[in-house]
DNA sequence: TATAAATAAAGAAAAAAATCACGATTTAAA
DNA sequence: TTTAAATCGTGATTTTTTTCTTTATTTATA
């Protein structure tokens, strides 16, 4: 689909996004590009340079048409293209992320949780099944996923990455504060929870 | 402390405070731009732009004393400026933040988690306790806290956002979908995982 | 000691992102 | 109907961020 849209623009879409849903809730059918702006505390040219990108023309004097702005971004960022996912730790954290439900409307399937803990092993998380970690090898390959999404403990990290890529996992979303060490072709994205308040912190707290 | 570091710089800065921990672990004392930047695949020059930063001189041919950087790096970041915080919200995304030790480490700091499940009230996660959401004005104003953790399920995001502000919460850090609508002075951070993985999702995958 | 290689440092250049500014359009109101 | 206000669209400008280039320094090696 249409790839290559910045990083932050993608993220700002996101939030458009959220935004579109809760209208589309009220019932309120037309949006500008000022009442985002301001929602979001940004310049409201800078939605419209966005919202160009999806070739979607506003009105004048009225805004954009929600539903058409959904849609849109839907389709560019990929919701309908279907993605397959293991989260490799059930934890917490991937017990909260299996049970995230909106993660499926965005096009992220998860299939299967993986642990080394064999109390976890076959208990379901919101219809999706806990396997031992030795199984994931069989089940990357039966089912073509690469992809996963990394919630163990900082420890394990990196042994469990390598095992992932042994297995032939291509990507995997990073959740641990770990930076993993990963040939050429394996892509990380790290979640960064912690740059993710330290930014909040730096900005307004200290 | 040191302010104003854009959010990009941030966060490599905290993916390069992971590094030096880990270089910590094994011994190595010294650290070269070349080294850091092919690990997170970044230029090395952008490396030493940020090492400048923190004022931190390396030497030619050798690098960087990873001990200092690390030091620096929590000193400009305000590791050391411990924020109290509340996680409104006890499911499973709440408990696993509340779990999650290196909040500690990195200057924040849970005091308690809210919940409105009578069967969550009173246990204790981490040894932080779960209180029943009508507490939370009373030991915001006593314990002084501003800032809250949003875990809670989209539909109710709004709803308890408007009960913090009236409770005094300051600073939101929104784990949830939705975006927020809170007056000027306070300050929303939306975590916003979905448009994470989308970005993820749309460079390399699609 | 001389040479080569690795690296930091710092300025220049390029690229990307955000903001500004203004004309055009549309709707509502006078 | 005229005027005013809101809003889009877009080119220009500014700011920020990244990359490139060069010079200087240090260490290891011949």
């Amino acid at each position: 689909m249409s790839k290559n849209i910045p990083e932050k623009i993608t993220n700002r879409l996101t939030l458009y996004h959220s935004i579109m849903v809760e209208y589309l809730e009220a019932g309120i059918e037309t949006i500008s590009s000022p009442q985002i702006a301001q929602r979001l505390g940004i310049d409201d040219s800078q939605v419209r340079k966005d919202f160009k990108l999806l070739n979607n023309a506003g009105k004048c004097r009225v805004g954009y048409m929600v539903k058409d702005l959904k849609d849109s971004i839907e389709k560019t960022l990929g919701f309908a293209h279907a993605k397959d996912a293991f989260i490799v730790g059930a934890g917490h954290l991937g017990l909260a992320l299996a049970k995230y439900d909106s993660f499926n409307s965005y096009g992220l399937n998860i299939l299967a949780l993986f642990d080394n803990d064999p109390q976890k092993v076959d208990m379901q998380v919101n219809n999706k099944q806990i396997f031992h970690i030795s199984k994931l090898p069989n089940l990357t390959q039966r089912l073509g996923v690469d992809i996963a999404i990394l919630t163990v403990p900082r420890q394990n990290a990196q042994p469990v990455a390598d095992f992932l890529i042994d297995s032939n996992i291509k990507y995997i979303w990073n959740f641990t504060p770990a930076v993993l060490k990963v040939p050429p072709e394996v892509k990380v994205w790290n979640e960064n929870l912690m740059g993710s308040f330290l930014q909040f912190a730096c900005k307004d707290i200290i």
